[in-house]
DNA sequence: ATTGTATTAGAACAAGTGTTCGAGGAGAGA
DNA sequence: TCTCTCCTCGAACACTTGTTCTAATACAAT
């Protein structure tokens, strides 16, 4: 990748201002004000260069049809929360519902595409040893199976307790082994472990 | 605020689309089409409706001049990393010359429309008293001094000690508190302590 | 029936906007 | 100097797009 001259890295920074401030595209003639060029065709010229670099993409003949990288904003549903003694959650289709539900809004760099994501609210000190403090946001992937290794809600059925754990399936029993190694796993039968959803991030602010 | 006719969700709904496919907002034709509408006066009238019931924001005058809701993203340079015997990074101007840097795009619901964020990964596990462990980032706001009861990320001097703790300034002395609330404070003298940052969140990718 | 409000239809205008083209300048290398 | 490439200029064209206007329909309240 060739480096940009001073006007095409004016332009990139003036799109991203622009994007940014106004919620839209900025059209040739934006551009040509924004960053002081003296003509449309050399803005034309210029983004010509900037699309066959990879910086930006453009869609022709199409007022404001510049995006540059993918700014993909989603919006994750917060469905519930999770506590020590309570069920976990479920996403149901009417969950999906936004209009109505608090949710969150996020980049694609946290949910890195996933489809099916939702969130859930820590209520009380219960999964600290998951590194997971109260009102912390879970982020989950709405699964069926989970893979070795990977974080994941479970319910125990039997001891009616909703916990945060990675999961192995050993030898005729599951294995929960907590994210802060220095605690003990906890082994159970598989018939008891519920698998409620994939952790796939966590949110905390402050 | 007034229900919203079908015709108007249909609307808002195709906004959330295009904008998200596209990058760039849809035109009133576009809108046309894409919800089976007969008229661009139709369009406009709802648009109008939107715009009046404070759905959406509009630009007159100015072809795809539409905005729904702060849909605003921010790109955060991640200046460095923090571990337990290393000295925290400080952003200097030049940390900020993005280009180059690590970064990550967030919305501004977890910056807070914050000015001076930035972002450091977590090394190692020392830090799991504050529920945070290795390769988690920590969001962190420049600031010169901390408020009582803030989260902050310290320098010790004289143990040559990085952590995250809650900062509490009581006679004399300064009061750091572990977020796990089942640990002990520390007590330290303030010419000891070096506040580097406020800690406004945490962010786990799994 | 009458009035009024909310909504729709279709067309047409004017400004916004991407694109193109020919001509020309600046600098590097032969 | 000549030539080549990269870049600039200004204008013009044609399509895109926001806006407006008039007429018409639907439906409830009076």
């Amino acid at each position: 990748m060739k480096t940009l001259s001073d006007k095409q890295s004016r332009i990139i920074d003036f799109l991203h201002r622009f994007l940014n401030e106004r919620g839209y595209p900025p059209t040739i003639r934006d551009i040509q004000n924004g960053c002081q060029i003296s003509s449309t065709s050399v803005v034309e010229y210029n983004l010509r260069i900037l699309e066959r670099e990879g910086h930006i993409r453009r869609v022709r003949e199409i007022s404001r049809g510049i995006e540059l990288g993918a700014r993909r904003v989603v919006r994750v549903p917060i469905i519930g929360h999770i506590a020590a003694g309570e069920p976990i959650p479920v996403p149901t289709s009417d969950s999906w519902n936004m209009e109505e539900l608090e949710s969150l809004e996020l980049t694609e760099e946290l949910t890195r595409g996933k489809e099916g994501v939702y969130a859930l609210k820590v209520k009380g000190t219960s999964m600290i040893d998951a590194l997971i403090g109260d009102g912390d946001l879970v982020l989950m992937q709405q699964v069926a199976t989970a893979e070795n290794g990977e974080m994941v809600a479970v319910w125990l059925k039997r001891e009616r307790e909703a916990t945060l754990k990675r999961f192995y399936l050993e030898s005729g029993r599951v294995r929960l082994q907590p994210a802060n190694e220095e605690m003990a796993p906890i082994y159970a039968d598989p018939e008891n472990v519920a698998i409620q959803g994939k952790v796939i991030g966590v949110i905390r602010k402050l």
